[in-house]
DNA sequence: GCAGAAATTTAAATGAGTAACAGGAATTTG
DNA sequence: CAAATTCCTGTTACTCATTTAAATTTCTGC
């Protein structure tokens, strides 16, 4: 968080209050959060938001690489190293629905080579791997 | 088309007049269609089809694996080899919009390793890659 | 303090997807 | 063939997700 604002401060951006609020939910939830479910927390606190000042709160963050947008279940989460820009693959949980970030090397150069065969230039790769994390997968084989 | 509907009888499922219209839409349109996109089309030749019935026939196609979703445009696309089933990687180009399905055997394996470090049980992986084509790219330099 | 840019609020519309329930066609089973 | 079951379709209405447009406020540099 910390982080963050420091790295507004740099790029000559402008971490305003409403920025900073979805933000935090963001990085204090462990579960990814919709649009909607945001504009419900912040109801609470701030004064009375509606869906465009949820959108473009959301935006800036997307654009400073603060945030991710989970594109398969329409939630947004909190970018833990925010510092570099980068490509990550996202493994999503169907069960719990927490999701885990991590950065493949050797992901990311497949993802490059992909393209290149039929001269097609990626900009910008979604990675989203939808199935059942380790803690899940242990509790359904006991049950058995 | 013959294919699907070869590949319906030997699996004991029907390919009813609804689910051969989506499908026959997708795969004459080069482009992704989303769902709205065939409702309006479909207005035209059938009985006046509501969201549902379009719905209904996109998860069977889907099921089928006669089709598939794209995720990060909310689009549809007709598959062109749906005789075995596969995880494949689309190339979406922001540009023309159009979408290149291919199937790259080392970024498969590199998806599979991803998430084993942690244990993790990838289901259905979302690979989709938003770019610039090579027909979009050339399109550009020329003009510079 | 003031002009201009950036950010926010408000209201309203569109796009995407689902729930619930009633009605029909088709296939099985007696 | 008729009854029972299942699968498919139609309709209405709703929720969630996202965007547009316009009016207003807040901020920043001069």
């Amino acid at each position: 968080m910390a982080l963050a604002e420091s790295l507004c401060d740099e790029r000559g951006v402008r971490l305003t209050l409403q920025r900073k609020a979805v933000l935090e939910l963001l990085l204090e939830s462990e579960k990814p959060l919709s649009a909607y479910d945001l504009l419900d927390q912040l109801r609470q606190t701030l004064n009375k938001p509606a869906p465009p000042t949820i959108y473009r709160a959301l935006d800036f963050l997307l654009e400073q690489g603060l945030a991710h947008k989970l594109e398969s279940i329409h939630a947004y989460v909190g970018c833990l190293h925010p510092e570099h820009p980068h490509a990550g693959q996202f493994l999503i949980c169907g069960d719990c629905g927490e999701v885990a970030e991590v950065e493949d090397k050797s992901l990311n150069e497949s993802l490059d080579n992909a393209g290149k065969a039929i001269g097609f230039k990626t900009i910008h790769p979604v990675v989203e791997l939808m199935g059942t994390c380790a803690d899940c997968s242990a509790k359904k084989t006991e049950q058995n």
